[in-house]
DNA sequence: TTTTAAAAATTGACTAATCAGTCATTGGTG
DNA sequence: CACCAATGACTGATTAGTCAATTTTTAAAA
């Protein structure tokens, strides 16, 4: 694939990523894509034979570039509750450096396109926060709550972080509201 | 307003409310709901100048009546961390228990064929969540954290755990997951 | 280096289906 | 009869996707 090619394509799924976040997959349409990306209808469909693998392929992508983005620096020997923090941290400055990847998913997920099957694949990206939480539990270190209960209030705590910064531009105070948002989290989590 | 009229204004409503919260604004046509709804296109177009008006309508309606439910038994002179369970349990339940309008509500809050105006009037309703919160800062009861911060992880940690609940199918274990969903919320915005 | 021709990439006019919304007509009620 | 909610065939615009024609790239031959 020469650069050519990789340019028109990349065009593209930049486009498709900018222009389905802004008005959801059925409000944009593939000519709108194809115009705002410079190409011709016909160059879309050469690479994506469907509009839903244009979408699938965009959900691989952009979904894979926010996991590598969360596992940076997780792999450390730290005590718990320092990973657990800097997954909480990356979590929300990759989502807040990352607002139309983050706004992407979110809505992806949500989205009533999906079906149990695609959701559960694309959850085991996420497969290592499964297992630090479940590393917190067996260590003691989380309380004696149900597993799939500290993830979803983990994950969805994060999600409204990012969003309340974004959406309100408390953009100079993320480090601040990370902090914040961390000591109301593991002050839940923890056993005692 | 007669029944007739009722009749068909409503079942307009109730399948626009499925079929919106199945496959979206876009994805839903104006002509499948009528059809489903047992009117003539043409009727949906009497009650509703234009599909705008229909979602904007819809939109109101819905959050209404979650507000409406929420709001059961809050104004109650119980201690302040009861009133906060209570809000909690009954957000929690109304979500359970109306899955389609919780879905509806989530999916489509940030759309953009909801006007501003809608927005800002359905965001009204749930004020007294809002002041809740304040009272709680103002009493030293909830800790030292931003408002808007302890309010969004507030409203999406229960919004994970109607979901977790439907998703899942843990319906039975309702009762059990508010407690244990709460007992983390409350150590974590409360002070000490 | 220049020529050349096959291959690959790109194009945009085109299609059938579907969209939101219209309106002259119909049919039921008081 | 008068009234008006209800109808559904209809319209112009837009949709995802096609394809024959054209341009660009490649690489080997002259």
């Amino acid at each position: 694939m020469d650069k050519q090619v990789k340019d028109k394509k990349t065009a593209i799924m930049d486009v498709a990523l900018k222009l389905f976040t802004e008005r959801g997959f059925h409000g944009t349409s593939t000519a709108q894509i194809s115009k705002e990306a410079g190409v011709a209808t016909g160059t879309l469909f050469n690479y994506f034979p469907t509009k839903e693998d244009l979408i699938n392929s965009l959900y691989f992508e952009v979904k894979g570039r926010l996991s590598a983005c969360i596992k940076e620096g997780l792999d450390s020997e730290a005590p718990f509750e320092g990973r657990m923090k800097r997954l909480w941290s990356n979590f929300i400055s990759c989502g807040v450096n990352k607002p139309e990847e983050f706004h992407f998913i979110g809505q992806f997920s949500s989205s009533p396109y999906i079906t149990k099957i695609t959701r559960e694949e694309a959850m085991k990206e996420y497969e290592f926060i499964r297992a630090l939480v479940e590393e917190g539990f067996r260590n003691g270190e989380i309380g004696n709550y149900s597993m799939e209960l500290a993830m979803m209030i983990l994950y969805q705590s994060s999600r409204a972080v990012v969003s309340l910064i974004l959406d309100t531009g408390h953009l100079q105070d993320t480090d601040e509201i990370i902090e914040e948002g961390f000591e109301i989290l593991w002050r839940g989590l923890a056993k005692n």
